[in-house]
DNA sequence: GCATCGTGCTAACCTGGATCAGCCCAATTT
DNA sequence: AAATTGGGCTGATCCAGGTTAGCACGATGC
């Protein structure tokens, strides 16, 4: 058995990891999954909502996301990706995309087909609840999101959308949580919290002008973690990862 | 082996051969999982946010909902389910209630393990992938309405919502396309498009006017069902279901 | 050297939807 | 039958965020 560490592959193992006890034989299936690499530079289009991909895919490296586009031409921007995240079990195992995949940056990717990550889930119990566990997360990312953009206003969304994705880039060692780049524009920050970037630049501004943060153009530094977390109505709860006793999260609110 | 068309928990198959083709011994094993049923009064709730749930449970009759609290006491509804929906394998599987579970109207449920559908998953491959399939869709669902929610107007939110409530009911044999009963007052109606009751009134009244819809008390006709569809840019794609060849969706967009 | 383009940023104005305050009616409760 | 309650409904006012129309600056190209 080849070492599973050694695949492009094994960058998907430490988050698949996190839920649930894989055994060497696990990862070995999975590291050895049939796969090819391809490039995508910044804005192409890797799926294309209506397509029925073959395969899904899994990021190497750079940033990705994945939106919706409505009748009058606005978009909604679902999730951003980072190295590590399978970026598209969704419309691959539903056979028809029902969202847009596109990089954000210039990125690598393995192109998984959709027919071997079913044999290996069929397979392999653990493998099969692993990655269901993946697209659970995945759902409660995006429940998150909803709420953000349904009951919360321009300064929370915003405040709440820098915690999260602040956090996901630590836990995926690609930046600190309270240093590191946004590797998107103010617009398309704007699509993903239901703002326009006119108002997300104000916004940004202001939570500058209160304090929490910091910016050099792309860079964030977070000067203010918890008033932060607390302006952006965020804990961490939802993201369903293993904080190892770090407390990061504002206290308990109170009961209304 | 019982028949499994006789137990309660038979409501579930429909939906998940919709998707996963399922053998006899598929469905006696799903069928014959461990259950208790309950009953639950309207607002009563059935999971909270922060809980450690020890089952999920699967409709039988009635409806509820699931939302989540924000900080200055906002509340975004998340889903609505039915008769025949497993309404928390999320946060069952997931370990920790990301969000709260409320029945809607009366409702009766199986309370289901969540030890005996891991091992159900475990054993049978395709019990597995009838579950993960119905975790994508919901899914699916949600990145629907977080982009309803986040680009487009109060008109649009609404005819959309009411479109996929329309679909929704009849494919669960609960009410026709054109004429059926909605279990929410106008607040809730507001939570989970994001508006307000008030907001929410004017806004049915105006595809009232509009002459889209009829209401008497909580039933809608659809009087118009092509310009609802329209209005509310809806499009059936994301709810992954066969509609065996009936055509409900405006045509297809024009690229801008 | 000059043109173009993408992105950040700003100011002035406008509007969709929120907020507030209240009425009406039917169903319960007492 | 009076009182209460929960929805639906309405008008008046307000404001958060959208819209429009720029400027500034650095990167890229000819």
């Amino acid at each position: 058995m080849t070492d599973p560490h050694r695949s492009p592959l094994a960058v998907m193992l430490p988050k698949l990891e996190i839920w649930t006890a894989l055994d060497e034989e696990d990862r070995a299936a999975l590291v050895s999954l049939p796969y090819r690499t391809r490039s995508f530079a910044p804005a192409q289009y890797i799926v294309r909502q209506g397509d029925k991909p073959e395969s899904s895919c899994l990021l190497l490296s750079g940033f990705a996301f994945r939106s919706k586009i409505v009748r009058d031409g606005g978009r909604q921007i679902l999730a951003f990706h980072m190295r590590g995240d399978m970026v598209d079990l969704q419309n691959s195992l539903l056979g028809l995309a029902d969202h847009n995949v596109q990089a954000l940056t210039n990125i690598e990717v393995a192109l998984i087909p959709r027919e071997a990550i079913l044999e290996a889930a069929a397979a392999r119990p653990r493998v099969a609840r692993a990655m269901w566990h993946d697209t659970l997360v995945d759902g409660s990312i995006n429940r998150e999101w909803a709420t953000n953009i349904g009951r919360r206003d321009a300064t929370a969304r915003l405040a709440h959308f820098l915690c999260e994705f602040a956090l996901r880039l630590e836990l995926a060692g690609l930046g600190e949580l309270c240093n590191y780049e946004l590797p998107m524009t103010q617009e398309q920050l704007g699509d993903c919290v239901g703002l326009t970037s006119v108002h997300v630049n104000r916004t940004l501004k202001g939570l500058e002008a209160s304090g929490l943060i910091t910016r050099t153009v792309r860079m964030v530094r977070v000067t203010d973690w918890a008033k932060l977390a607390e302006v952006g109505d965020f804990n961490s709860a939802y993201l369903h990862v293993d904080l190892k006793g770090r407390s990061i999260d504002p206290p308990a609110r109170t009961e209304a």
